[in-house]
RNA sequence: GCCCCCGUAGCUCAGCUGGAUAGAGCGUCGGUUUCCUAAACCGAAGGUCGCAGGUUCGAGCCCUGCCGGGGGUACCA
């Protein structure tokens, strides 16, 4: 429905506080060669294999072999032995016993194991640790994230239309749009955001209509844009009642509403006056909910600013050959490539949105200069967009292979689909007491009332958190009391998580000195801390998979994971109450996990609270 | 008809691109607070991973065919 309104490029205008803005983490400077701690154990480990393997590693990439074992009991890494039955000629875990047996522990590797038909490898832990923290410390950690192949990328997302209610279900596009702008950025892309919006054509002229038919109608002062959606859905209303009475009474209705379009694209006065303030109305709207949210976007487009540059890309291609007239419209012929036609120009000379996407697509190459374009939008347009690619390749453009539709499905309401027109779709304004009513109702107690910058950090993480924990191409079912629960998988719990990391760190003081390396007999490397360091270390590789992707989940899953681990170690290992040099070494241990979780909660959009 | 997505515990979902005994949350039952935030932790019960074949040393994951749910399929966005 209303899906996604896009258009051309503003101005480069910022919606939203610049404050809430998080950029991408600072590059380190190239002289400083990364360590990337991540993967010292891992590379002992090839080497080690490698060297024991001899011949009968080449042509095996054995850093894709390796990977966790199911348990921490088991082991840091695992070798399969698998592979190799075929060329020794000897079954698994025969192999994997004489593998272990010539395999000597040394360095970052504490001890070997065959397993069946595995090889086990253990990691020193306390050196793991070390190099943890120093990687955090000097930034060489959050550089192993970047990509060797940073690119020019625009992600468009968001698109809201003016005219029309802005609900929970919009919600989950920017949530995943804005994510995705961070990771790339925190891969080291050159990423502009993009938002598109739907402020103008017929359902615009609907809602003007109907305000012009009635009034009387005063808008009210408090929620205006609610005001104008419920008269746009008045509209399609009473556009539906007369159809239903007969193809004369809608076609009536219907062209009256063409005349308010008409008088729109002519610029006639009393309409343009009335189009101008409500549109107005909303983009303010829309910036504060961005602004609440902590998205920003580089650059602007509106639906309202490509009629014209459509235009000229139909008539260019067009004699070019690479479109073609049909039953009275132009067409984009794509029956060979299996996509059926896309419809260009109607037979009455509109334009259509396809129209729009192809000035808008020309110009993200041509003025942009973007090497690859993502379009976060619901699945149900993956013709559209698979139609758009297919016609852009057509005109000549390579790098329309480098366009993606990130799409994603719908979110629901526990009772079923959300309907704006049955008033079942929460509106924003609405969601975001609801949320924070729900808040306070769980966090407040006699003593103390949640202070209110907190109630919102949590409600914001509560929703980005509900939006992005569940992968794209699956539906959301949006449960305010669910995903406010301070009990369970929520955002709640990730940032209780920091709250207590924090807890610690402040009664811990100052004047700890946490650069110290850990001493090996410090006692530091029981299950729970292996555990939680283990998946620390996993996060570069957690990063690479959601760029790949283009599913923010696997992060939501990697905090949520990690914030178990950490509340496992908080329960089983004393911080502050262990003698030195353990309590060392769990306090380097919390601060890692503060600056991982911080960081990966970053690139949810979500802010961390240092109390709750 | 054709195309795309989804089907994993009572419910809501993970499952790291094919590896070890399929994991969480909610709900149910039972434990843990003189101890850094119990908004937590531990344990129990709960599964023919929609069905049937196939590929593979090995399949929840890949291939084929069915079944069920959703979406799309030339003048709406």
């Amino acid at each position: 429905m209303p899906a996604r309104a896009r258009a051309g490029r503003g101005t480069g205008t910022w919606h939203g506080h610049a404050a809430a803005w998080t950029p991408a983490p600072p590059s380190v400077p190239s002289s400083v060669p990364p360590r990337r701690p991540c993967t010292v154990f891992k590379s002992a480990v090839v080497a080690a294999l490698r060297e024991a393997l001899g011949a009968d590693a080449e042509g095996l990439d054995l850093a894709a072999q390796l990977s966790p074992p199911p348990k921490v009991e088991m082991g840091d890494l695992a070798f399969p032995c698998f592979p190799l039955a075929k060329i020794r000629k000897a079954p698994p875990p025969k192999i994997a016993a004489e593998l272990a047996a010539a395999i000597p522990a040394g360095g970052p590797i504490a001890e070997v194991k065959a397993l069946g038909p595995y090889v086990n490898f253990f990691a020193d832990p306390a050196a793991m640790l070390t190099a943890l923290h120093e990687g955090l410390e000097d930034g060489s950690f959050f550089d192993a994230l970047r990509t060797d192949a940073p690119t020019r990328v625009m992600i468009e997302f968001s698109q809201p239309n003016t005219h029309k209610v802005f609900h929970v279900g919009h919600l989950r596009n920017v949530c995943v749009g804005d994510a995705l702008v961070r990771v790339f950025r925190a891969r080291g892309h050159d990423v502009v955001a993009a938002n598109y919006y739907g402020d103008f054509g017929i359902d615009v002229a609907k809602c003007l209509w109907w305000l012009r038919g009635h009034p009387q109608e005063e808008p009210p002062v408090e929620g205006r844009t609610a005001w104008l959606g419920q008269a746009y859905t008045a509209a399609t209303l009473t556009v539906e009642e007369a159809e239903g009475q007969g193809q004369e009474e809608g076609d009536a209705i219907k062209a009256s509403i063409r005349e308010v379009l008409t008088a729109m694209e002519e610029g006639e006065a009393e309409v343009t006056e009335l189009y101008r303030e409500t549109r107005q109305w909303c983009l303010d709207e829309f910036a504060s909910i961005y602004g609440w949210l902590g998205v920003g976007f580089d650059t602007d487009f509106f639906e309202s600013e490509l009629e014209e540059a459509g235009n000229a890309v139909v008539d260019d291609y067009l004699a070019k050959g690479v479109f073609v007239e049909s039953r009275g419209a132009i067409i984009s012929d794509l029956e060979e490539q299996g996509l059926s036609v896309a419809l260009v120009r109607k037979s009455d000379g509109a334009s259509l949105y396809m129209t729009w996407d192809l000035a808008l697509a020309r110009r993200k190459f041509d003025e942009f200069d973007v090497q690859k374009s993502l379009y976060v939008v619901g699945s149900e347009q993956t013709l559209h967009f698979q139609q758009l690619f297919a016609t852009l390749g057509n005109m000549g453009y390579e790098r329309a292979k480098d366009c993606r539709h990130v799409s994603y499905e719908l979110v629901m309401l526990p009772e079923g689909k959300m309907s704006s027109r049955k008033g079942t779709a929460i509106p924003f304004h609405q969601l975001r007491t609801r949320v924070l009513a729900a808040i306070h109702a769980k966090m407040d107690d006699a003593e103390h009332e949640v202070d209110p910058d907190t109630a919102d950090k949590v409600a914001v993480a509560c929703l980005k958190y509900g939006m992005l924990h569940v992968g794209n191409g699956r539906r959301v079912v949006f449960d305010i009391d669910d995903w406010t629960n301070p009990e369970g998988d929520t955002g709640a719990y990730l940032l209780y998580s920091l709250a207590r990391i924090a807890g610690i760190q402040r009664k811990a003081g100052e004047g700890v000195d946490l650069a110290q390396a850990v001493s090996p007999d410090s006692g530091f490397g029981v299950e729970a801390e292996r555990g939680l360091l283990n998946h620390l270390m996993s996060y570069p590789q957690v990063v690479a998979r959601v760029e790949d992707s283009c599913d923010p989940s696997a992060l939501a899953s990697f905090v949520y994971e990690g914030a178990k681990r950490f509340s496992r170690f908080y329960q089983e290992c004393p911080v502050l109450k262990a003698d030195e040099p353990l309590r060392l070494a769990r306090l380097q241990l919390a601060a890692c996990t503060q600056r991982v979780f911080t960081e990966a909660l970053g690139l949810l959009g979500i802010d961390a609270v240092e109390a709750m």
